[in-house]
DNA sequence: CGCACCTTTTACGTTTACGTCAATCCTATA
DNA sequence: TATAGGATTGACGTAAACGTAAAAGGTGCG
């Protein structure tokens, strides 16, 4: 399987081919630089997400390939799934003005942002129930070392 | 297969057997009762969380398994596994202080508060972020309907 | 009688984002 | 040359809580 050229496999390991001034970055480096792990990235290849070029059977990645990544960490951050970040980068056209992504990535803002809103309200419904449960069994749990009866529990 | 004794099995379908007063439920009488799918109950018991007295191969539900559906619900809203809540549960004795069950319950309540108030914050940081980048695509949306010009693009 | 309705058990399917081997390959270095 | 360090492609495993058939039995009503 030597489908590489005596240049390119002159640019291995630790040495960073010049070629055209691209830093390009082996699967190891990305995956420590963003904190992610090799797994993950190749996750995301699988799932269409990234396209890192190849030296063969090497990955190579592009700043291209890097400001995607970061694209898809904001993403999932906000808690998007891959699939709709897949969605609206897919629409990335670097030739026009991309207002169709702009506005599906808008769409799918308002959308996470309603969602984000409503867990935040769940979770607050839940500390409060938690917080006001905890409370009673502290009181159970102090009538209990006063005065070791048997009494009613749920 | 046939186990149920004569009495028993008069007391099938929609009347109740008033035996002792007991007011036993079918699976979809608890179902619909606790807003649950019978699937979900079947889970429960599958799992040890219920333990309902059977008519020949028929699920009836007690006052107890009532309760204890209610504090299987009460735990899932605060965000418990149910896994948790069978532990919990596991520890509940009719016949002690229950000292045991309520340490276990108020330790396991104190690290779940912990995580909801963690997740808070990541929610937290999500909007924040969210809402940042929307400002920014609304703006580079508005430039965009203004002068059609390309421009740069992350 | 026949149909609708409720119930049963068994068991595979779903979702999401990877984790964790496993078997191989390649390369630089001591 | 032996070895350590990266890299590759499968491909099954995981978590949680059920969903969803499938095949079957009991029951009451018109």
């Amino acid at each position: 399987m030597k489908l590489v050229s005596p240049g390119e496999a002159a640019a291995n390991t630790n040495s960073i081919p010049a070629e055209a001034g691209e830093e390009l970055a082996r699967i190891g480096e990305m995956a420590k630089k963003y904190g992610v792990t090799l797994r993950t990235l190749r996750f995301y290849e699988d799932k269409g997400l990234l396209n890192p070029q190849r030296d063969g059977s090497t990955r190579l990645y592009t700043r291209r390939d890097k400001a995607r990544l970061k694209l898809i960490l904001l993403g999932r951050k906000v808690g998007f799934s891959l699939r709709d970040v897949k969605q609206m980068m897919d629409l990335y056209d670097p030739s026009g003005s991309n207002t169709k992504q702009l506005r599906l990535a808008l769409d799918k803002s308002e959308k996470q942002l309603a969602r984000l809103q409503k867990q935040r309200a769940l979770i607050d419904d839940a500390i409060n129930e938690l917080s006001t449960s905890m409370t009673a069994v502290r009181q159970m749990l102090s009538e209990r070392s006063a005065q070791p009866q048997a009494s009613a529990a749920g």
